[in-house]
DNA sequence: ATAAAAAATGAAGGCGCTTACAATTAGGGT
DNA sequence: ACCCTAATTGTAAGCGCCTTCATTTTTTAT
């Protein structure tokens, strides 16, 4: 292993000025400068950057947590982060949560054993408090698709209940009145606000909410098909069906085909994200945009901004969610 | 930031018990144990494993370079790896290579450089040979999704011509001759490979193989659909097309009903890869299973047993593929 | 009880780099 | 040529932990 030492013993020049040259700080001649150079390029030295995360205690690493690797809709969120990190050249070590508090918790303790500058959570089963105490802990971190009052500034988010409330809204200025739902899990918390959203649209439009024509999925696409056959099951009548995300929306969509009723003639469907295979489905799925590659990258400028003091690094805390008209969705008969 | 001193001179022993008791190494009766946890919860203390790795020359982190990280594809295999890392508490290191020889070089000397104990690769730009010098250089890496004869143990891939072939093999076997092929790009490996399968399959089964009838793609849903338009629009016939991923396959389904084409009534489709959203298409996609995650998880088994010496952990080098039979196959009028 | 073996602990020297601070050299003005 | 300031470089003290080796304590065997 090459180290510092014998980069700066060929140059002869110091140590010091070798770490000067590596991290561009300070001053230092042209002409040293590539004394060093050479000498690192003749020794084929790496930088050690453990060693100089020790000693600078900083480590230009940024700690991510997700529920799940698998899916698109993570990968999509996280490529936005790695796009503006990239350039930056931080790196992002990568800690998966699986909805379920205990881990979530270690994960964050290890990310953070790990001496990593900041955090940027996707979590959904710790508490508030939890992550509350952590920023006041002085732990940088940014919180994303989750809204928390208190720590605001370190949130970014979508507005979740817009999300609901376009969705519905669309389908009854369309002209239906007959709207099932298909939730996701309502433990969590954009699970219940686009729920939220939804019963919004409903009163605004002055059609009443019923239990009886809404169901709890759990956001996996299966759970669309068995909301479609329950809802039906017990006989509820319906003209178009939204859905709390797009794997759902697909589930649901089979659903119907099977029971021989249309989309969209028969019966409309709308989903929820936008992730990239709604435009693959046939009728291509119309939905609601979720932003979240540019979640992703304003997690990033967050931090940038935050944590490294780079400037020209917007961000917003709050992304809306937008209308994305396929073929889906139609007026009754 | 409390140290391990600190906590040694809480619990009245040396530094070397602290650590001895943290890492679970050495002999340390259980007396002193609890003496060091209680100082340790007392003070809040947490473990610097930035610290830990430059002392012991291990940082118990994987690098992972990627070429992209969205799309359902990459967040699979990466599942299946950290599935299989979270146990032994190794955690991931993650950059992506965007398929340019000189990003994915600058990603493997940056992981590198923060000492990852290992690498796992997928990239494609970069050549065979330069592989071959880090492993003859001592770097300990696996190549997932491409083989390299020289570094044979290093690799995981699966068989992408059985692939091809087997995709092929089953449109020839219900029935058909006409058969178009949309190829992924074809400078990848696995572009190539796919095709090779095809063609092989065409000869066993004594259907002359032409170029009029295949389109090289770039494995993206849009050049699923270009394809078929130009292939029609080159007079081509075909009662089946057989693409090299299900994104194209999907891009083609697309074309195919514009042109009022029925699947697969009128032509049969047939993907690659089986990702996610090949059953939510409907009629469901006929495809060919890539155990992505399955890859994954053998990648972080080799890192686990070769690296780590860790033992029971079983690993293939070349997987198979299969066929997934679902609707958009049928025999030919 | 006692010697020998085993278990438990401590002391101290790094791991490779960063970063005040001190020391040296170069540049400018008169 | 000489003094002052600014630009360069070197010195050396850590950063927090691991790990070998030596030392002390405990256990086992006789």
């Amino acid at each position: 292993m090459v180290t510092i030492k014998q980069v700066s013993e060929k140059a002869g020049v110091s140590s010091a000025t070798v770490s000067r040259v590596i991290n561009n700080t300070g001053t230092v001649k042209e002409k040293t400068r590539e004394l060093v150079m050479t000498a690192m390029a003749e020794l084929g030295y790496r930088h050690n950057v453990v060693a100089a995360s020790l000693a600078s205690n900083k480590t230009h690493t940024i700690g991510y947590v997700v529920p799940e690797l698998h899916g698109s809709f993570f990968g999509a969120m996280m490529g936005g982060t790695e796009q503006a990190l990239r350039q930056a050249k931080k790196h992002m070590l990568i800690a998966t949560g699986h909805s379920d508090a205990q881990i979530e918790k270690e994960q964050i303790d290890a990310l953070l054993s790990r001496r990593c500058d900041a955090l940027i959570l996707h979590v959904e089963a710790v508490s508030d408090e939890y992550l509350v105490s952590l920023v006041h802990q002085g732990v940088e971190l940014v919180v994303v698709n989750r809204f928390i009052g208190e720590i605001g500034d370190n949130c970014i988010s979508l507005d979740n209940v817009k999300g609901g409330y376009l969705a519905s809204r669309h389908l009854l200025d369309i002209g239906h009145t007959k709207i099932a739902y298909i939730a996701g899990s309502l433990f969590k918390a954009d699970g219940k606000n686009r729920l939220t959203g939804h019963q919004q649209a409903l009163a605004d439009m002055g059609v009443e909410y019923t239990d009886k024509l809404t169901y709890e999925g759990n956001f996996q696409a299966k759970s669309g098909t068995e909301g479609i056959r329950a809802l039906v099951a017990r006989g509820a009548k319906f003209t178009a069906v939204a859905c709390a995300n797009d794997e759902m929306a697909s589930g649901a969509m089979i659903a119907l085909r099977e029971l021989g009723r249309r989309v969209p003639e028969d019966v409309s469907v709308i989903g929820f994200d936008n992730v990239d295979f709604a435009s693959y489905l046939s009728p291509g799925l119309t939905t609601i945009d979720y932003p979240v590659q540019k979640i992703g990258s304003m997690a990033a400028h967050w931090v940038l901004e935050r944590v490294y003091g780079h400037t020209r690094h917007e961000y917003q805390h709050i992304l809306s969610p937008r209308l994305i008209l396929r073929g889906t969705t139609s007026s009754p008969e």
